[in-house]
DNA sequence: CGGTCCCTTGACAGCCGTCAACTACCGTGG
DNA sequence: CCACGGTAGTTGACGGCTGTCAAGGGACCG
């Protein structure tokens, strides 16, 4: 079972927090909290980003897109997951960032954030682990669409979220919710959305997948991950920062 | 002309470093100096990251291979440019760093790195800055493999190299040293050595760009753009960060 | 001068995109 | 209760972009 606050489990995956640590969390949670429909726009590429987001239930995502259209959508935030880290540093927005559910998340400024990382070295820490992270997972999507063919590509993408899912609780047996169209699939992984309904097919005479009515079900992961040449190494699950404990200090 | 450390001047072009910070950056870099030959493994996937890298001079990358050998080039890194900064956190590296041609390179063990990053808060604010830019330019390499067609695809990273090597001082008027093989520029587009051959016909057939001989040349950086749907936005080279003035704390 | 690495070119195939029509599902309203 | 409209998913036909295979050419080097 996940904590009430979806950070606060997150985090805690790679550090051990103090009493303190988690205080200091709730209320930059609580702070500035924000509901919004589905399909949504939150900040737009061109855009200065003044607040960091942190999702705390519904799924979002992140895209860009070029002159004539075409749409890459590069990552998925599910909840617990952080919105730019950019915040702190870079002046405009070079991408989307978007709401694929109804979707609620909470605020944090800029001020807000450097009071936590110059007093909380524990959280600042876990903040890096997770930006670090979410470039190993950018990395392992430019691998994705760049080498693997459509059906190895779209099993990983269900891998890596139906394994994302399960590492925040949000799992039952093998299923989990899966509110992603066709098209959001399309996006992500680079193919038609023809093509996608073609490869979930295949997927499904497989006995590899179970998708409908926005449930998705693995009968057998590791069937699945072989068939995605998937490798979890690049999720960094590996709860090594458990070493910093906060009782060590 | 760039100054003899590629990192200050990368680092500059971000802050307004104080001579202190500087000094602190020579030593970091001086202190432990590599010289490896081309096409060398540094640093492979599975092992610990120990030490940060340096690029001084020369090209290196880093790459993912799947089991059957494809393999997706993910970054090239040029002078100036720092590899992994997970020896911070991640326990194991999820890529492979790998020198392109003679590189030269300086290691930092995490040690130095604290001590500099807890009495120098605007190298600390640059290092983010890099890493946040770096992330960015993943990102735009999956948008360049999930979207872009062959032919936009190759004007695109002719196009982000070309500016790269202008940004550190590595152009002469319209032309760069270019020491990537057809092989190199496949692996990083996801497109068959054959296909990157002619890809780059083509593209020489419209006068876009001159290659050969290890040199590029761009008669009309601004046709290659465009034929790219090149955003320069993603590079963040907008010197945002020249508001840190070393003389402002 | 032979060897090796890299680049180039042609022929052919296949994966995947496009176009278009059709079905299923769902909520709304008459 | 059924009609209706809109969205999402499905399927077929066809074409083209890009991969594979294979052979040849050029540059550099021992």
């Amino acid at each position: 079972m996940a904590t009430a606050n979806p950070l606060i489990s997150k985090l805690e995956r790679f550090v051990r927090l103090s009493t303190d640590d988690k205080r200091a969390l709730e209320e930059l949670v609580q702070r500035k909290l924000h509901r919004v429909t589905a399909r949504m726009d939150i900040l737009r590429e061109g855009e200065r980003p003044e607040t960091l987001k942190i999702v705390l239930s519904g799924w979002a995502c992140r895209y860009k897109a070029l002159e004539d259209g075409r749409r890459q959508i590069l990552s998925f935030f599910l909840p617990g997951d952080l919105c730019d880290l950019n915040v702190f540093i870079l002046r405009e927005m070079d991408h989307t960032l978007s709401s694929l559910t109804m979707l609620s998340y909470a605020e944090i400024t800029r001020d807000m954030l450097e009071h936590v990382t110059s007093n909380y070295p524990r959280i600042t820490q876990a903040l890096w682990w997770d930006t670090l992270v979410a470039m190993a997972v950018q990395r392992e999507w430019t691998l994705n669409v760049g080498q693997r063919t459509a059906l190895e590509r779209m099993a990983h993408l269900l891998c890596e979220l139906f394994v994302r899912m399960e590492a925040i609780g949000h799992t039952q047996g093998n299923s989990c919710e899966f509110p992603l169209l066709q098209s959001d699939l399309a996006d992500a992984t680079g193919l038609s959305t023809v093509h996608v309904n073609r490869t979930l097919q295949e997927l499904r005479a497989q006995n590899l997948i179970v998708l409908r009515a926005k449930e998705l079900t693995i009968p057998d992961l590791e069937a699945l991950k072989e068939a995605a040449l998937f490798n979890i190494n690049y999720l960094h699950l590996e709860h090594e920062g458990r070493a910093l404990d906060a009782n060590a200090t």
